[in-house]
DNA sequence: TGTCACGCTAC
RNA sequence: CUUGUAGCGUGACA
């Protein structure tokens, strides 16, 4: 069995540095300034290496992430050629449905071991260009950040005096992302239309039911490597929008609080930003889930900020949950035990 | 440094 | 057997 390193180095050769003076034929296309930074060697080699880790199941093609290796060895030159010349077609992703845990069911959208290695190599790209630019307040999807840090600056607020929260939350938050907004966004960035229109097509591959595809005129899929950090591109002008009004808030994927002094000054903030987000980003604001309230009576990331703003409580939801866990894992270590 | 489990948050 | 992805955390091994 060859091993990754091996694979890939035989993969890309080392001519992927666009050569002074080539002169442009049929057979070599020069890269644009991102598509080599996508296609280079090192993060190719990241990418496959993250893929494999997850040990995912396959997309509409059936192929696993061990066959994946050999198929790169035998068909990358061809893929990356058509990648190249903007001629490459990602596979519609596959369909499966889970359960969430408050009841309701979560439609993943799982694309080929092949279009996660190249979504994923495109991420770790996207990543870089935006990380430096994206609020600091924005904790989800992040390297280096966690739902603690979020709800610690939560916290910071309410001792702050700050002891009413606007907690928002959109509907079905990547299924109804707006292609032409996260699009234009993604550019001020990432100005690059080849990757750009590549990161479309993938948007616009569609779903595969049965035997014809269900077109994706709107949303990120659930399941693909890129869709966390375009998220994060789309709400990045939230949170800049949210900083112009010079609001203190944290957010978490599409999970949100606003940190305000009033019950007013909290309705007022609901009302126009609810317009912001409809209008502007073209996303609903899920009311049923987003109220204003007091801290101690919310949860946020599985955690409620105390009365006093001192202390952290685990939510009671995830205690709760983890309780039933203990319950079940008792029980079933003992039948073991005993049969 | 690297590999492998497990847990939590989010979609 | 079915279930994808990102991030963080704990532990183990070398």
């Amino acid at each position: 069995m060859a091993s990754a390193k091996q694979l890939t180095l035989s993969l890309v050769k080392p001519g992927d540095e666009p050569v002074a003076g080539n002169r442009e034929d049929s057979h070599s296309v020069q890269p644009s300034p991102w598509m080599a930074r996508v296609l280079s060697r090192d993060n190719l080699n990241r990418a496959l290496k993250q893929v494999r880790r997850n040990k995912g199941a396959p997309g509409i093609d059936g192929m696993t992430v061990d066959e994946l290796p050999d198929y790169l060895r035998r068909h990358w030159p061809e893929i990356r050629q058509q990648l190249l010349q903007q001629t490459y077609r990602p596979k519609p992703v596959r369909r499966v449905t889970i359960p969430k845990a408050n009841g309701g069911s979560r439609p993943l959208g799982i694309p080929t071991v092949l279009d996660r290695f190249i979504q994923q190599a495109i991420a770790q790209v996207i990543q870089q260009d935006w990380e430096l630019r994206f609020h600091p307040r924005s904790y989800g999807f992040r390297p280096g950040r966690s739902a603690h840090q979020a709800v610690r600056y939560g916290q910071q607020c309410a001792r702050e005096g700050r002891n009413w929260v606007v907690d928002l939350d959109l509907e079905a938050f990547f299924d109804r992302v707006n292609h032409d907004r996260l699009m234009a966004r993604l550019k001020r960035h990432t100005p690059d239309k080849p990757l750009l229109r590549l990161i479309n097509r993938y948007l616009k591959a569609g779903v595969q039911i049965d035997h014809h595809k269900e077109l994706t005129p709107e949303g990120v899929p659930q399941g693909g490597p890129l869709s966390p950090v375009l998220a994060n591109v789309v709400l990045d002008e939230l949170d800049w929008e949210l900083e112009r009004r010079n609001l203190k808030f944290a957010r978490y994927a599409d999970d949100c609080q606003i940190y305000v002094g009033s019950r007013c000054a909290g309705e007022r903030v609901m009302v126009s930003l609810t317009r912001f987000i409809e209008d502007s980003l073209r996303l609903t604001v899920n009311t049923r889930k987003s109220a204003v309230d007091r801290p101690w009576n919310r949860s946020f990331l599985g955690f409620t900020l105390s009365r006093k703003g001192q202390r952290l409580k685990v939510a009671d939801k995830a205690i709760t949950k983890l309780k039933t866990q203990i319950r079940n894992l008792s029980r079933r270590t003992r039948g073991h035990s005993l049969a």
